[in-house]
DNA sequence: AGGCGTACCTGAGGGC
DNA sequence: TGCCCTCAGGTACGCC
């Protein structure tokens, strides 16, 4: 699930479930290493002020605190009826709000984080731009990326660079400006950069207004995450046809990652 | 600074 | 049917 769109998606339901609440109580599985047990309970009390998103990171701002979640690989945020509620075995966060209702961190991959920041989010690890939250021109591109050397891929998927993208929608956004994953950063040009600003924002938006993209389609989850996916051109596609030039696309694991494109027009 | 390997986890799915 | 192996959307760490 959660690249960028799909922690978006999560974000606006969130908001619509906790912003302006006080939190009453939170409890902890205590099994779970990313969270950080003892020091979340001082947010009991506080009233969630606002809903925040920082590339993948989502931050509720709570008074003198952010509590940041990250979902990992397989986090997920659902909201529950408090007194209708039976803690599933993945529930390692539970939130109760003062309307009677419970937010659950459920993590069954544990790779997630929930901890505490001071208002400056210095706890978060260095972050680049957020492509969405500062909407990126191609100049602006260049300033990001311009300095650093390396493959182009991996770069897009440094979050210290730019903030949110994954494995998934590196691919995509890739793919959709016509450049090659193993480009080296310092080969771009300016109509390389040109398309990648463009197609950066566009998959991302795109992504966000078909509902996120699901691997596994759960179907009941109580609207967490739909099960809308967006159509990848390249992603988990390997040997079908590429849909702008009928190539086979290719599976190739670059800086540890399977890496899904087509190299006859992927240049 | 970047690349690479490894570690952290569980569950799904393929091969035999 | 069932066991074993591999793999997965992310990040962090240490070493070169």
């Amino acid at each position: 699930m959660p690249e960028l769109p799909e922690v978006e998606i999560v974000r606006r339901n969130l908001t619509a479930w906790v912003q302006g609440r006080t939190i009453t109580n939170v409890a902890s599985s205590g099994r779970h290493r990313g969270v950080a047990k003892a020091s979340l309970t001082s947010i009991m009390g506080c009233r969630i002020e606002e809903v925040g998103r920082l590339g993948k990171y989502l931050t509720l701002r709570t008074g003198p605190h952010v509590l940041i979640i990250h979902l990992g690989m397989s986090g997920r945020l659902l909201s529950h009826d408090a007194a209708a509620y039976a803690a599933g075995p993945h529930d390692h966060v539970r939130i109760s709000t003062d309307d009677g209702r419970l937010i659950a961190f459920q993590d069954h991959r544990r790779f997630g984080r929930v901890f505490l920041s001071p208002l400056d989010l210095s706890a978060l690890p260095p972050l680049g731009p957020d492509p969405l939250c500062t909407p990126f021109t191609a100049t602006r591109l260049v300033e990001i990326l311009g300095r650093r050397r390396g493959v182009l891929k991996s770069i897009l998927m440094n979050q210290a660079v730019v903030a949110g993208i994954g494995n998934i929608y590196a691919c995509e956004i890739l793919w959709a400006s016509r450049l090659s994953p193993f480009r080296s950063v310092s080969s771009l040009r300016k109509g390389d950069y040109l398309r990648l600003v463009v197609s950066l924002t566009d998959v991302l938006t795109r992504a966000i207004t078909a509902g996120g993209s699901t691997l596994d389609d759960y179907r009941d989850t109580d609207g967490a995450m739909g099960n809308f996916d967006i159509n990848f051109a390249v992603y988990a596609r390997s040997g079908a046809a590429c849909p702008r030039c009928d190539s086979r696309i290719v599976a190739q694991i670059l800086g540890g990652r399977v890496t899904y494109w087509c190299p006859n027009c992927q240049l």
